[in-house]
RNA sequence: GCGCCUGUAGCUCAGUGGAUAGAGCACUAGUCUUCGGAACUAGGUGUCGGGGGUUCGAAUCCCUCCAGGCGCGCCA
């Protein structure tokens, strides 16, 4: 945590002169090791005029620490830190000893968070769009961990409402069909592919339907039963991507124990409801929602999705927590402010509340565009690239761009056991990593050290490896999983480098260990940001 | 029509107020008696979609226009 360190040792200073400022922001630099403009952004100087005058002032009192070999002022107000390479090459020790747990922080302890994401409805596979939020949500949930959240992963099913209506409807027609009625009239609206048809069949024999008329009678169970066995199946793929939840959560319990109800009722009391056209709506007072009421209660008496979900939402921050993370698709953008006014004037904090959207995943192979499968007959399901690709280059591709961005996911990339495809360059270094401490005698860290570790590329890859707990903590507050992809394949670069130039085991007893501990960081390090990931790291390939 | 996201090198993308805008791929030429060649070294390209504004400073913030994706139901 150096930059943290760093920032932490200013704010004193800050507060000795009484200047205050929102945030520091101390970044990795080419002028030094890291830098800081602060100095630029103060607004209230006292007895220091510019801002070359008030980083002057700060670098006389920041010199003493030995962490850094210098600390320069520069024009026209940045504070430029040099690294003192042997004294780096000493925490090398620290993160051998911390080993699994090095990158782990604990400024969130004690405190609690619920993840939310996936959420699919049973009414079909698992499908390559929704999937991209399991990674996300998975290793967000991960880094949350490792500053001190204690984190709930959790799945919302959606198992009744419309869609599940209508998918019902689709099947009891199948079946049906299947038991030799004929069927008029195919409607546009209902669910197809393969996966329907051996739905059927699975709920044919589990259920003896040997009639119409016992189709006629087992409707609801024929419909519930579908339910259950789709949202096994969306469960089990999840477990292929790496991802357990801690709990799932079914839309219908929030209607049957009456929570939606009383939650409604509590909503119109507060006088943010209004009736129009026989239905509840909800409408808030904020000039943003004006024109975009949503429906609570249907005409017909039945909630809406979105009042389940108000509910839903009840029930978590009733559970005070310090973070709620929701990892949602980009096509519930319209959903989150609805639901996030309904959260404050359910009287909860708002701000603990993180939605987080992506945008949709496109498959390709090469330069073809998958748009179906044969299993769900109108999408590419997750299950198929997980099981062509593999669940590391499943993670670790869907994980690389930005939530922000579109993905082209490139079913033929992602098979490639070359250096264009980043997963498999990062875990060859760790297979590299392992291979060269096999081959060494066991380390021994008596004879480390940290003066002999002199080179540009020792130094290049310590400092990445430094870098591993701030990022890890930045990541606890911006959520910008993909730049944990993008660090492990730096750190992985560095160490290729480090390789090339530097032979490790040599005659020389003291380089070889200090290479050795080096290697064993490094090693450490990349274990842990692919463990984050949700990527295996190979001891060999 | 309204809203959300995106537009950065030939391609795939990082970079959201800092200093000279970066990687990887592709391309060319090299590196194997040496710890794993799934590797490394060297070579270079940019109207940061266009225009305007804010300020010491803008790819980044604001306005506007253009292009692409998505959403806008008593769906979830």
């Amino acid at each position: 945590m150096i930059k943290n360190e760093i920032v932490k040792q200013i704010s004193t200073l800050l507060k000795g002169e009484n200047l205050t400022l929102e945030s520091i922001s101390v970044e990795e630099s080419s002028f030094g090791d890291y830098s800081t403009s602060f100095p630029l952004k103060l607004t209230k100087f006292k007895s220091y005029q510019t801002p070359i005058e008030v980083a002057k002032f700060f670098v006389s009192k920041l010199q003493k620490n030995t962490l850094f070999s210098e600390v320069t002022a520069t024009e026209p107000g940045f504070i430029n830190f040099k690294l003192n390479q042997k004294e780096a090459a000493k925490m090398l020790l620290e993160i051998i000893r911390q080993e699994k747990y090095y990158g782990k922080t604990s400024p969130n302890k004690n405190k609690k968070a619920r993840v939310e994401f996936v959420s699919a409805n049973p009414t079909g596979p698992l499908h390559i769009g929704n999937a991209r939020g399991g990674p996300i949500g998975d290793s967000i949930a991960s880094v949350l961990e490792k500053t001190g959240f204690q984190v709930q992963r959790e799945y919302y099913n959606n198992d009744i409402g419309t869609q599940v209506d209508i998918f019902g409807d689709s099947l009891i027609a199948l079946i049906k069909t299947k038991l030799g009625e004929k069927q008029e009239i195919v409607e546009e609206k209902t669910y197809q592919g393969e996966y329907l048809e051996e739905l059927a069949e699975k709920i044919i024999k589990k259920l003896s339907l040997t009639s119409i008329e016992t189709v006629q009678n087992k409707s609801e169970e024929i419909k519930a039963l579908a339910s259950v066995t789709l949202s096994e199946e969306i469960i089990v793929d999840c477990q292929a991507m790496g991802i357990s939840f801690d709990e799932i959560i079914k839309e219908s319990e929030f209607q049957s124990s009456g929570k939606t109800e009383k939650v409604v009722a509590k909503l119109k009391k507060k006088g943010l409801t209004k009736e129009k056209d026989s239905a509840v709506w909800f409408a808030p007072n904020d000039a943003y929602l004006k024109d975009r009421e949503s429906v609570l209660v249907r005409g017909d008496g039945r909630a809406t999705y979105f009042a389940d979900d108000i509910a839903y939402h009840e029930e978590k921050f009733e559970s005070k927590p310090d973070l709620v993370v929701n990892i949602l698709g980009s096509n519930h953008h319209g959903h989150v402010p609805r639901l996030q006014a309904a959260i404050a004037s359910l009287g909860f904090d708002a701000n603990k509340f993180k939605p987080i959207l992506y945008q949709y995943v496109r498959v390709r192979r090469g330069n073809e565009v998958v748009k179906m499968s044969k299993r769900a007959g109108n999408y590419v399901t997750a299950r198929e690239v997980l099981d062509e690709v593999g669940k590391d280059a499943f993670r670790f591709l869907l994980l690389f761009n930005s939530a922000n961005s579109h993905i082209d996911f490139d079913l033929e990339l992602a098979k490639k056991h070359k250096a264009d495809n980043p997963v498999y360059y990062v875990q060859y270094a760790h297979a590299r990593l392992s291979s060269i401490l096999k081959k060494a005698s066991p380390l021994d860290l008596d004879k480390f050290d940290p003066g002999l570790l002199t080179t540009a590329q020792e130094f290049s890859l310590i400092k990445k490896i430094l870098e591993f707990p701030d990022l890890v903590f930045e990541l606890s507050e911006s959520f910008a999983i993909h730049q944990l992809a993008h660090y492990s394949i730096s750190l992985a670069e560095l160490f290729h480098h480090f390789y090339e130039k530097d032979k490790v085991i040599s005659s020389n007893q003291e380089l070889t260990h200090s290479r050795l501990a080096l290697i064993r960081a490094t090693k450490i390090t990349l274990e842990n940001s692919l463990s984050l990931l949700g990527v295996s790291a190979p001891e060999s390939m």
